[in-house]
Order: structure tokens, then C-alpha cells, then sequence
DNA sequence: ACCGGAGCCTGTTAGC
DNA sequence: TGCTAACAGGCTCCGG
């Protein structure tokens, strides 16, 4: 599911109910989820703790503990992350829960609900976030991703733009939905490849890449499929996608129809005319 | 260095 | 209507 926008949805739908709470409890109702420790140890350590805090970077969202350790939680293609009353029935996909004490001020006890339908999720625990997120790159949104910033992390390679802009290790956050949606507004072809990418064609794209992630969180990110926000709320930006789900569609700049096309296994929307494979 | 495919899972949908 | 195959927002490992 969740790419940045998403994902920074949730942490600002967490940040304000969890923080503050203590774990009571932590239900393991499906293990597989757990990356490390082991799930003894993860409900031991965490049992007791209190959350002192809620960020994101890239796709992860990063609890922090009072206990000096870090809750980091990959949602992947499917999972989704719930605050409920202890006394909502539960879906059938929820795998771990968190049980919350009453808040500071006040307000009852909830549950953080984990829930995943196709199980791809992870959740680690550590003392050090680093150990999990080393290989991230800059986060997109950051003042200090500049375009000078991303030229050099281009120099020097030869990939394509599609799969470039899925790897986390360039630049942290991007998934398929953003990354179509960068490249339509780019006018780039995602077959296109990044040695023979002008300074302007740079240019471009790092501006598109940070206009795509921004319109996605201003639209309250994209509920398609199961995604919804942890209050149960939905975003809009399935309703502004250029590109993204549109075959068929006329292309917003131009009205030629969009079409889907395959690159590295992804479903790729291009706009044929706005985004010529050799163009400038 | 980089690409593409397989695998991890389940649910929904398109197509016959 | 019913069955089957393809596809789905991610990531990692592996072979070429």
C-alpha cells in the first residue's frame, strides 16, 4: 500500500492519540510478522513502555520508546495500522494489537491494531533504528534534497527512470502510484535512462518527484484498495491521479488516451505523447 | 552495475 | 453463474 504520503497520514493519525500511552500489553495473534527479536521478547521488551513519540522515514513508521528503543513498522503492499476501542469487533486480517493504556490526559484505553491481508508487513524492534533503515536514501521532502542532490547520486549510473525511482536506496518514499505520477509530470519515459538524462531533464524531475509526494499528503494520501487512514478516515488523492490508473483516460495536459505498459513487473502509466522515450 | 524474475501471501477482478 | 488466471500500493534474494 502505503507509500510516503500514506504512511506520513498514519504517523499524523498516531502521533496525537499514542503518544504519551503506555503499553499494557501486546497481542501476537499472527508471529510472521515480527522481523526481530523474536515475539517473546518483543512483547516482553515492549510490555511496560510507554510511546514517547511518532515519525516516519521513507516507508517506515518509527515509535519511539521511553525506553531509549525504537517500534519500526513496514506496512509493505497491504497492512494497515488501526486505533479502535477495545470493544470494536476486529478484522480478520489483524495479526498483532497493541493494547494502550489511558492517554495522560485522560482518554480511555485503545488498541493499535496491526492489520495485514496479505502478510507482507514487518515489525522490528531495536536500539538502534539505523540497523534497520542504513540503506535509505534522502528523505524527498527534506530542504536538503536538492537537485544537486540527486545529480549526484545519478552520476555515474546507467538505469532506468521506473525502477530508479523504486529503489529506496536513491531516494526513500517513492513507490509505483508517486512514481508514475513524477514521471507523467516530468515528461519523462520511464525507459528512459539516467546517463543520458539532460541537466534539465534533472531538473525536472526532482522537482516532480517532490510535487507528486506533496499533492499525494495535501490530498490526505490515496485510499484505493484497502487503505484508509487510522481513525478509519479516507484521503482523496485516488481522485487526482494524472497518470496513475487512468488507462484509457485522457492524459490531462494533452487528452491522448493513457496507456499501461510493464517495467520491472510494475504496472507503468505513460501518457504516449507528454512522454516520449527520447525526447529532451 | 543493473535488470528481471521468483518468492513471500491473500483477496479481488477480468476473462472465458 | 462458476472457475481460473492475472494482478495488486513492497522488498529481498538470486541468476544472468
Amino acid at each position: 500500500m502505503p507509500e510516503l504520503p500514506e504512511v506520513e497520514w498514519v504517523a499524523r493519525g498516531l502521533r496525537p492519540i499514542v503518544t504519551g500511552r503506555t503499553i499494557t500489553e501486546v497481542e501476537c495473534i499472527w508471529p510472521g510478522h515480527i522481523d526481530r527479536p523474536d515475539v517473546a521478547e518483543l512483547c516482553a521488551r515492549l510490555t511496560g513502555r510507554t510511546i514517547t513519540g511518532v515519525q516516519r522515514r521513507g516507508k517506515y513508521l518509527v515509535l519511539t520508546l521511553d525506553s531509549g528503543e525504537f517500534l519500526l513498522i513496514h506496512l509493505r503492499m497491504s497492512g494497515n495500522l488501526m486505533l479502535s476501542n477495545p470493544a470494536d469487533p476486529r478484522d480478520k486480517h489483524v495479526h498483532t494489537v497493541f493494547h494502550l493504556a489511558a492517554s495522560p490526559a485522560g482518554e480511555p484505553p485503545i488498541e493499535l491494531r496491526f492489520q495485514d491481508q496479505r502478510k507482507f508487513g514487518r515489525v522490528y524492534l531495536v536500539h538502534d533504528p539505523q540497523e534497520v533503515l542504513y540503506k535509505l536514501g534522502p528523505e524527498p521532502l527534506d530542504d536538503d534534497f536538492t537537485v544537486e542532490v540527486l545529480r549526484q547520486r545519478l552520476h555515474g549510473r546507467k538505469r532506468l527512470l521506473k525502477p530508479l525511482l523504486l529503489d529506496q536506496t536513491i531516494v526513500a518514499g517513492v513507490g509505483n502510484i508517486y512514481a508514475d505520477e513524477a514521471l507523467w509530470d516530468a515528461r519523462l519515459h520511464p525507459l528512459r535512462r539516467t546517463d543520458t538524462l539532460t541537466d534539465d531533464e534533472i531538473t525536472r524531475l526532482h522537482a516532480a518527484i517532490r510535487r507528486a509526494l506533496q499533492r499525494g499528503i495535501e490530498h490526505g494520501g490515496s485510499s484505493i484498495s484497502i487503505y484508509i487512514r487510522p481513525d478509519g478516515s479516507q484521503g482523496a488523492m485516488q481522485n487526482e491521479f494524472n497518470v496513475y490508473n487512468q488507462t484509457g483516460r485522457p492524459c490531462p495536459r494533452c487528452s491522448t488516451p493513457i496507456e499501461k505498459m510493464f517495467v520491472a513487473g510494475r504496472g507503468t502509466h505513460i501518457c504516449p505523447v507528454c512522454q516520449k522515450r527520447e525526447d529532451k
